[in-house]
DNA sequence: AATTCAGCCTGTGCGC
DNA sequence: TGCGCACAGGCTGAAT
């Protein structure tokens, strides 16, 4: 669900709230969620800690205890993170309850339950392998034209394809994948290395376009995306082909089109992007 | 090493 | 109201 601007607001909108808070108890209704280490270590290891800081890399959510653990949790597709009042009702899907010692929750809820939580010691982040091996963010200092144009010419798989990959570039998903190669004029199937200079230089500005503006709107609410107050992002509003189906493109009027690439459901103007 | 793709889950929306 | 199917914002691990 959340790629990284969704993921980022969602920290925006929690770290003030939790950190310096300590956890008081969890509540794990679906311990399968929990990879690392078992869910009944898991709450023994973090119950009476305190959140000292709430950091990101990628999609990734990184919660820094006290204790020099980290709780680490990934949204997946369905995810959702909500700081609450007490008392608050929550929904079926609600499956791990944080307490925090001022009586406010933290609900991890998730409909699909293909999301994942982890407990690790900071120098044994090394055990998730998707964090360690991610690939340089948009909008970072690693993540330079150069850096583009270097990779992209080593590879010959699709630039959809490319672009989805996190540990090539973090961070990216299916919505801003389909948007910053919409910006750029590039067809998804494209071959990686059969983009020129002038094309990569398009591409690159906007993968950091599409990524800060996702940003700016507090994310791309479709369906299940709310923030960590369960606020609707607005970047829905401002996408040019991503669930746009058969709509006029706003450059040039041509339908949008759906096809199926990397396999996942992938729009573009197929006058615009070539 | 690079690439593809089934599998993991459960829900919504559509045609009939 | 029900049934079957397509589709869903992501990633992993196995096979090629």
């Amino acid at each position: 669900m959340p790629e990284m601007p969704e993921v980022e607001t969602i920290r925006r909108t929690l770290t003030g709230k939790v950190e310096g808070r300590k956890i008081t108890r969890i509540e794990i209704g679906l311990p399968r969620l929990v990879k690392w280490p078992t869910a009944h270590e898991f709450q023994a290891l973090i119950t009476d800690r305190t959140v000292v800081t709430l950091q990101r890399r990628g999609k990734y959510l990184l919660f820094y205890l006290d204790n020099d653990y980290v709780l680490v949790i990934h949204l997946r597709m369905t995810g959702r993170l909500y700081y609450v009042n007490p008392g608050t009702t929550y929904d079926r899907f609600t499956h791990l309850i944080f307490t925090f010692d001022n009586g406010d929750l933290l609900l991890y809820a998730d409909t699909r339950t293909l999301g994942t939580l982890y407990l690790l010691p900071q120098a044994e982040l090394w055990r998730i392998s998707g964090l360690v091996s991610m690939g340089p963010e948009p909008l970072s200092a690693e993540f330079t034209l150069d850096y583009l144009i270097n990779m992209l010419s080593k590879r010959k798989a699709a630039i959809k394809s490319i672009l989805l990959n996190q540990h090539l570039i973090g961070g990216l998903g299916n919505i801003y994948v389909d948007e910053a190669l919409a910006i750029a004029g590039i067809d998804p199937e494209r071959v990686a290395n059969s983009l020129n200079a002038t094309e990569a230089q398009y591409l690159y500005q906007a993968v950091n376009q599409v990524i800060a503006d996702g940003i700016a709107h507090g994310g791309t609410t479709f369906r299940d995306y709310r923030d960590g107050a369960g606020q609707s992002g607005s970047h829905q509003y401002h996408l040019n082909v991503y669930g746009r189906t058969n709509e006029p493109c706003h450059r040039c009027g041509t339908a949008i089109s759906r096809k199926e690439v990397a396999g996942r459901g992938t729009h573009y103007c197929p006058n615009c992007q070539k």
